[in-house]
DNA sequence: CGCCGCGTTGAAGAAAATCAAAGCACGTGG
DNA sequence: CCACGTGCTTTGATTTTCTTCAACGCGGCG
């Protein structure tokens, strides 16, 4: 990376700190290489390390003893891995790659050098944490109380939402290297209903998602079919602690 | 109280040094009075205040156009109330009492005060945040992947296990006053189905619900109906800083 | 008494899962 | 080059699960 994603990351929810930026870089010594469908967690064991993600995309997973698997978010590019896991004496949930990336591995020990010396990067990874958590209940809405239909068109947007985040540009194409079977796993559905509420969505003219890649023909349409409102992008950061 | 709650709360997660004693006992010098029903924050309004939760329920609900309604979580005695709203410049969800409530306000001022002055603190904070968002990755997999049936029992022993956790004592019968429109809007099911699988709860002789109150029958049966796993209960506190 | 909210039951219907089969692209080995 | 297997996608038929609609009992309460 030419640049640090943490940095990157922390950035755009506030403006930084000499010294906060050198500490941040520090997260990101060490880069670690993984292939498309390695595990960098697994659900139950321990944790010892962290990571930034630096390239590549990557998703959170909790698989159930009947086989049945709920996938819970979709993470790239200068989100940090593993808080949950960390945090707990056993991981709640897996984490899997979705393409070949890099993350870069650090020690717990550097969260609470970051609590005790930059109080500032603690309030905006405690943000961050917010704003996972926002995802994580519109996930929760989508999975208890829309329709099928519903369902796909929101993840849809939100992607795309998150997606221009990234970018910093308002993109009607893009790739996430997801297969069918994992959307239906987002979803809360079975693959075969999947397939047919894609075919929907294509019909609709709304979107169209082929094997990975994305494209929204109608971002309008695709918002009203599911009622999808962005409320959780808009942070407030007036309370963060000074530089 | 005679006791302040936060204290107990925070005291649960790791050793506490006078002056964050002292400091946490801030939080709680305003009451406020809530009667059953009151809402607290309203869904897409903005926040000043937050609230620790000296007494009594509520509940966190997301409010679609529809009139469909998705119950997020239950709060309690301790907990802290309005992270989530304060973060966003619009809540992201709506927040009521369930019974007759006291809650005590604070500024959101203090928030900052607590990463810069008191990072132990702040790690705590983090650490029940995370606790958050592992019992809502519980709910998201329960409405995503669980059948109506097992959506119940896994609500009910995680309940009885958070009751559990505040109590300190095993218990087999506990009270929280939850009318059944609520808890069906927590399962993600139809008032009419949520009845049903009540009656099937009750004839399995795993446990019974009648208005608000709860009595386990069989605890293990119970689990075991919805593989029920607390991971989330073991938190690793390791990484905090000192105090 | 009648009204209302709450719980219960039954029947019909919709939504999604499951089962099964077949097409298609792709690579592999003969 | 073709035969073959494999994984991904599509389609149709059937079944399960849950919702919706409707009705009713029942207790409290004006």
């Amino acid at each position: 990376m030419s640049v640090s994603c943490l940095v990157r990351n922390f950035s755009r929810y506030a403006e930084l700190a000499e010294r906060d930026i050198a500490f941040l870089l520090r997260f990101e010594e060490t880069p670690v290489h993984y292939r498309t469908g390695d595990i960098v967690f697994e659900q139950g064991h321990e944790a010892d390390h962290l990571y930034v993600m630096s390239s590549g995309w990557c998703f959170v997973k909790y698989d159930q003893p009947d086989g049945s698997r709920q996938v819970l978010d979709i993470c790239h590019g200068g989100d940090i891995i593993g808080m949950r896991e960390v945090c707990f004496q056993r991981s709640i949930c897996g984490m899997q790659v979705l393409s070949d990336s890099v993350l870069c591995m650090f020690p717990k020990a550097l969260l609470a050098e970051m609590f005790s010396e930059h109080p500032r990067l603690a309030g905006i990874l405690f943000l961050a944490g917010m704003r996972r958590e926002a995802l994580l209940i519109e996930r929760a809405v989508n999975l208890g109380r829309r329709s099928a239909f519903a369902r796909l068109c929101h993840f849809v947007a939100e992607l795309k939402d998150r997606v221009d985040h990234v970018t910093d540009v308002d993109v009607a194409h893009f790739d996430v290297p997801i297969p069918a079977a994992l959307l239906a796993d987002i979803l809360g559905l079975s693959e075969v209903h999947t397939y047919r509420m894609l075919k929907q969505l294509a019909k609709q003219r709304l979107a169209t998602f082929d094997s990975g890649h994305f494209s929204i023909l109608n971002p309008l349409a695709l918002r009203v079919a599911c009622d999808y409102q962005n409320n959780y992008l808009l942070l407030d950061k007036s309370w963060l602690p000074a530089a």
